[in-house]
RNA sequence: GGCCCGAUGGCGGAGUGGUUACGUAGAGGACUGCAAAUCCUCGCACGCCGGUUCGAUUCCGGCUCGGGCCUCCA
């Protein structure tokens, strides 16, 4: 049994597909014009965890993911402008890097990634029938959802549009006929990227992008709808908003399943705060992509995380202690405590302790596979990519002078290898190496 | 100001109306030429003030502190 925390209704609640043949999850991706930090890679590893959970519980072939791939957007058309390139150089440079970093992290590809700019038609036509609906109006140029048109606006964040307009904070657009209204379609000027419309030639607001995607890739209501905690209001919301309004009445998502955030000391890790770690710096730095998923997931995912040196130390430290529990093992039975773990809204740290008390590598493998670890083998963790030949051979000169009881020589060659990033560990079976 | 969330040992973190996991780091021991790994043992915590209760870290209220969001800022 899976059990997750649906934000829409503020309380953990038995997951129950609508079709267990094929459930539908979509989680909101990057928008890609630059690198992903090691917060924005939470929310893919998190539910790319619960795909697996979920695969594992009801069958490999039962999920559909969708994550998509934002490629039209005002800062991508800023950063083409200033590096002189079109968008599409911008775009396909920034997720080139995002999946290469993402498969770092033992992320698997979505099995659907929807792109912005290829989904144009049927974001235009969730225009038009909002247009028709009533629910949206055409001003200078513009497509606005029109906010007070739906009365039941507000239900996820639980904002009520009173109080918010006291805090608004940013400028309200003369052409919005009320200030909560977003816009839908936007005109675009010559020279920038846009696509022909009802409307004149434009480009879409960010919001409906997902409401069509959704739509297009896996149908009026899905099952999960998951992303980061900041993504509720107003982004969500206005997806729910659009969708419903639509579609008719019917719910965009029957689970709402939000991230909390990684955090730099008492904030949290952001772009426009500049207090950013990257997955490629750590990894440049000598991590591996899996010492960092273990410590994405050592927090609850909704808990926020803070992200320190000491965090990946000891991320690590648990990891090289698995990989020596599992050795080589092939993958069996998953752990009942683990699959308990993680069916109870996604426990990971739990199901990491839990790791910790299995005796046999085989149910080890399987039960960390679930977690997306373990994925590789003690021999390719510790001895994989070294100099074998080398190696054995600088063991073989070392064994040589402890028989000969020259300590100094045999702790020389032990502390050169160990400069190397090479552990020696002299057992009753002679000396075996490992990398660091 | 509105809405939401959090506060557990050096660090990460689970969970519980009554004995507070687990991991990591640290200390001691065994083993080792010395290490490493392994095994054994051991410190160390439930933000503050009330309330309910025989008993609260756990439930309720208040407070303090911290964080997030407040509309084309993702």
């Amino acid at each position: 049994m899976i059990r997750l925390y649906d934000t829409m209704a503020r309380e953990k609640r038995e997951f129950t597909p609508a079709d267990p043949k094929r459930i539908t999850m979509y989680v909101c991706g990057p928008t890609v014009y630059g690198r992903a930090h090691i917060g924005n890679a939470r929310p893919p590893v998190v539910f790319d965890t619960l795909a697996r959970l979920i695969r594992h519980q009801f069958g490999q072939d039962s999920l559909a993911y969708a994550r998509n791939v934002t490629d039209v957007d005002d800062k991508i058309i800023a950063a083409a402008a200033e590096e002189g390139v079109e968008p599409s150089a911008i775009t396909e440079r920034f997720e080139r890097f995002y999946l290469d970093d993402m498969r770092a992290l033992g992320v698997r590809d979505p099995d659907i990634a929807p792109h912005a700019t290829k989904e144009i038609a049927p974001m235009v036509s969730m225009i038009e029938r909002l247009v028709a609906t009533g629910n949206a109006y055409v001003a200078q140029g513009h497509v606005l959802f029109s906010v007070p048109s739906d009365p039941d606006y507000g239900q996820l964040s639980r904002r009520d549009r009173d109080s918010m307009v006291v805090g608004a904070r940013v400028e309200v657009a003369p052409y919005k006929r009320d200030p909560a209204d977003f816009v839908l379609w936007k005109p675009s000027e010559d020279g920038v990227i846009g696509w022909d419309s009802p409307w004149g030639r434009g480009r879409p607001g960010w919001h409906v992008e997902c409401s069509a995607m959704i739509r297009a890739h896996l149908g009026d209501t899905i099952d999960i709808h998951g992303g980061g905690l900041d993504l509720i209001f107003p982004h969500h919301e206005n997806e729910i908003a659009q969708s419903r309004c639509a579609h008719s009445g019917a719910p965009l998502a029957r689970y709402w399943v939000h991230n909390g955030f990684v955090d730099m000391g008492a904030e949290k890790m952001s772009k426009s705060l500049g207090n950013v770690v990257t997955p490629s710096e750590l990894l440049a730095q000598g991590h591996k992509g899996e010492t960092l998923r273990l410590a994405l997931l050592s927090a609850h995912y909704r808990s926020p995380l803070p992200w320190t040196e000491t965090l990946v130390a000891q991320a690590k430290s648990i990891l090289d202690g698995l990989y020596r529990r599992v050795d080589d093992a092939e993958a069996g039975e998953v752990d009942e405590g683990v699959l308990e773990a993680l069916g109870d809204d996604l426990n990971t740290p739990l199901a990491l302790s839990r790791l910790a008390a299995i005796d046999s590598p085989s149910v080890l493998k399987a039960s960390a596979g679930l977690l997306g670890l373990l994925g590789s083998s003690a021999s390719e963790r510790f001895q994989g990519g070294g100099d074998a030949a080398v190696i054995e051979a600088r063991i073989a000169e070392r064994t040589a002078a402890k028989q000969a009881r020259d300590f100094a020589t045999a702790d020389r060659i032990r502390d050169e290898l160990k400069a190397d990033g090479i552990v020696l560990e002299d057992g009753p079976g002679g000396t075996t190496w490992r990398k660091q």
